[in-house]
RNA sequence: GGCGGGGUCGCCAAGUGGUAAGGCACGGCUCUGCAAAAGCUGCAUCGUCGGUUCGAUUCCGACCCUCGCCUCCA
């Protein structure tokens, strides 16, 4: 069996084959974020699924070369950075940095290369050239250069691989036609947008004088430098598909730089909007919350990351605040009998280390042949999610029975460890208990040995009240979050 | 208006031409001093109407509802 994702250029699930399979690595983009703000959950639903496949791919044994870019210029920046009086690089540098830390709480690996924009302007700059060159790009009266879509086409090319759209039946917004005068045709990008006065100190020099990047082209550069002019993976949110895709295809393969018959990208996936409350998660609506939001609200990143896993990523998934407590209550019960098991383990399991790469499949566990066959199925997790919860299931049934020993239990454990390579759900956090609560349960043991259930009841009445519930168990009572 | 997704148990969410995974919630039982946790167990005929078929939730058609893209957007 093989990894089985779906391709947006064909519209159908493929079998997932490296461009270059000789390559050391396969070439994996992920659109990262404009830093302007913080980043809403609805974002990082796309980025958690990048990492789910990046893991995944890694999972299977391949050596994976993520490159996520920071779009680090942007109309939206260039505002914000004359409001503050920030300059452009102190500005971006602090959206970046709380990117880079909402994504470690949500467990993401970081991506190998984080390439910013503003440190891709000469190969921005060249790429244009290349446009020029072939006819392709075209400066307009205003001084900034376009696109045409139309000497795109005339070159042999195809624009509309990802979305057909028919440009005569489309909707004229009063934007997209305030914003044509310059252009040849209603469809034609900016490559390079010349300064304006509102710019501020936004501004590079070019052989078109100063200006700026256009809207897409830095995503065709950076990942033409990092990964080469023809790679495996590209990934997005689905509202990227058009036009920034779109667009980025047409930049990238109207430099001709790819070898004959080589695309641009392979593989193009897409992941699905979150919705909240039935509409889709976006920053104008107001509808959102950001990943401090639901950490301010006692929400922990891995119990974030899992819910955002629970859905297929080609559906939309609804966001509520319900389904997270939902969430925090299933991740709890797996977390419950990981923790047993690893009791029970005991040294046994000290010295496991958790591998990447594809294990022997004599040594394959159940649960792992399992987890492969629902991801490889386009990254069901869904059904992995179900897979697992019958492992826990028989985990628990099998340590209230007995009936394995520290060895069997580490087994079981080292099952666990190397699934969760893929999940990157981590280990609970040690939970802090304080010393009034912990006095509180010395006592409670107290009675209930002197059979003074009456005292037992009522001090366990005041740990409820400060949040802790008691778990009698043969081995002792232990405390636990409400 | 064009294009593309969805409508499966109270909620979330898989899936299949032969009567439907998993999670949360809920009921019963076991365990427990009582609980909790855990286990066992119960709980859906798949938007509507037609059609194809021995048989459809799964295929086709129509309709209803809903979301997204077409404009910066994960």
């Amino acid at each position: 069996m093989a990894l089985r994702l779906f391709n947006t250029l064909h519209r159908q699930v493929e079998e997932f084959c490296p461009l270059f399979p000789e390559a050391e690595s396969v070439g994996f983009y992920c659109c990262g974020p404009t830093v302007y703000d913080f980043g809403h959950i609805g974002n990082f639903r796309t980025f958690v699924f990048a990492d789910l496949l990046r893991r995944y791919l890694e999972f299977r044994g391949f050596r994976v070369n993520h490159v996520m870019n920071i779009t680090d210029v942007e109309d939206k920046i260039i505002r914000q950075v004359a409001a503050t009086g920030l300059t452009l690089a102190e500005f971006t540098g602090r959206y970046t940095d709380a990117f880079l830390a909402d994504l470690g709480t949500l467990s993401c690996r970081r991506p190998h290369h984080l390439p910013r924009a503003t440190d891709y302007i000469p190969q921005i700059i060249e790429l244009i050239r290349r446009l020029e060159a072939r006819g392709i790009a075209y400066r307009a009266g205003d001084g900034s250069v376009y696109f045409s879509i139309n000497k795109y086409r005339a070159c042999g090319c195809r624009y509309g691989q990802l979305v057909t759209l028919d440009p005569d039946a489309q909707r004229r917004t009063e934007r997209v036609s305030g914003d044509s005068y310059e252009k040849d045709d209603l469809a034609d990008f900016a490559l390079w947008k010349a300064r304006v006065p509102g710019d501020g100190e936004v501004f590079w020099e070019s052989p078109w004088g100063e200006g700026r990047p256009g809207w897409h082209i830095e995503c065709s550069a950076m990942s033409m430098a990092i990964l080469g002019s023809s790679f495996d993976l590209h990934l997005g949110g689905e509202d990227l598909a058009f036009p920034h895709h779109e667009d980025e295809i047409a930049q990238s393969e109207g430099t001709g730089l790819q070898q004959p018959g080589r695309p641009f990208v392979k593989h193009w996936v897409h992941a699905a909007h979150l919705l909240v409350d039935g509409k889709k998660m976006s920053k104008s609506l107001g509808n959102f919350f950001t990943v401090r939001d639901l950490l301010n609200r006692g929400f922990q990143g891995r119990e974030i990351r899992f819910l955002l896993l629970s859905a297929h990523y080609r559906e939309t998934f609804n966001f509520t605040l319900e389904g997270l407590d939902a969430a925090r209550t299933a991740l709890s019960r797996l977390d419950a009998a990981v923790a047993q098991l690893t009791e029970k383990a005991g040294s046994a399991a000290a010295s496991d280390v958790p591998t990447s790469g594809p294990a022997a499949p004599a040594s394959r566990s159940s649960l792992e042949t399992a987890l492969t066959e629902a991801l490889d199925d386009d990254l069901n997790v869904s059904k992995a999610w179900a897979a697992i919860f019958d492992w826990v299931r028989e985990t628990n049934a099998g340590l209230a029975s007995g009936a394995w020993d520290a060895a069997a239990a580490a087994d079981r454990l080292r099952a666990w460890r190397r699934v969760d390579e893929v999940m990157g759900l981590g280990a609970r956090p040690a939970e802090e208990f304080p010393a009034v609560a912990l006095a509180l349960l010395d006592k409670r043991n107290a009675a209930k040995a002197a059979r003074d259930f009456a005292t037992a009841d009522a001090v366990r009445g005041e740990l409820k009240a400060l949040g802790w519930t008691v778990e009698d168990s043969k081995t002792g009572s232990r405390l636990k979050r409400l």
